[in-house]
DNA sequence: GTCATATATGTAGTCTGTCTACATGTATAC
DNA sequence: GTATACATGTAGACAGACTACATATATGAC
């Protein structure tokens, strides 16, 4: 997920909460959710296919987001997924628990 | 590594990031590296054996740690620890790659 | 004396999640 | 016509963390 190769992996576990983060911003299409996370992240994180469409299946057999297929601005055919109730009481939930995982962090790194 | 189960894991990737930094406060068993991070972690995190010792392994792989049998305090046999020169260095990026990463995330969460 | 607990190390097998690489196709700009 | 951006997905590999197991000693409580 990160540009940082060779082994290039860190936080895995927080693609999921990233991508139901997003879509409280309202119903978008994996292209476009990989496209809001790269931009919002300064590029640091890369969103990779292989990566993204796993995780949109997990998410929504695990009923927190649901999708459709729908037109496009640019009139392509696109999978728009939507945040659902229980969605965003999970990503409170992932919130809170990121939140708590990064101060444990800090305090063993010794910046807090 | 987290004790927050069911599905009791996040940020994986971070467990060498931790042994490395508890190491720079000296040569340590394995038994005594767990507690350290547990503790400072505010029991946040929960070092198990079937993660720790194959991550002590690799990082001796790697050569960013040694170690020698040593007798404890209380006289019994214990694997200690030591951070390399190439371990401190390694620390050191994986330090600033941790804030990056967060930051990016902090980013896309909104609090930054 | 014996039992529980804390100390101490390790392995086997599983599972989850991410990665690379591949496969497919359309719309738009040049 | 051709490159690029848009758009979705799968297959297979791999890393790293987890559970559960196996082993053993020192200390303190009873």
């Amino acid at each position: 997920m990160l540009d940082t190769r060779p082994r290039g992996d860190l936080v895995p576990g927080t693609l999921e909460l990233l991508v139901l983060q997003t879509l409280t911003l309202g119903s978008l299409h994996g292209y476009a959710i990989a496209q809001h996370i790269e931009r919002l992240s300064e590029a640091v994180f890369r969103v990779e296919q292989g990566s993204l469409y796993p995780a949109l299946d997990r998410l929504q057999r695990k009923g927190w987001v649901t999708s459709a297929w729908r037109e496009t601005p640019t009139k392509r055919r696109a999978r728009y997924y939507t945040i659902t109730a229980a969605g965003r009481k999970q990503l409170g939930a992932e919130r809170s628990r990121y939140e708590r995982v990064s101060l444990a962090i800090a305090r063993v790194l010794g910046h807090a």
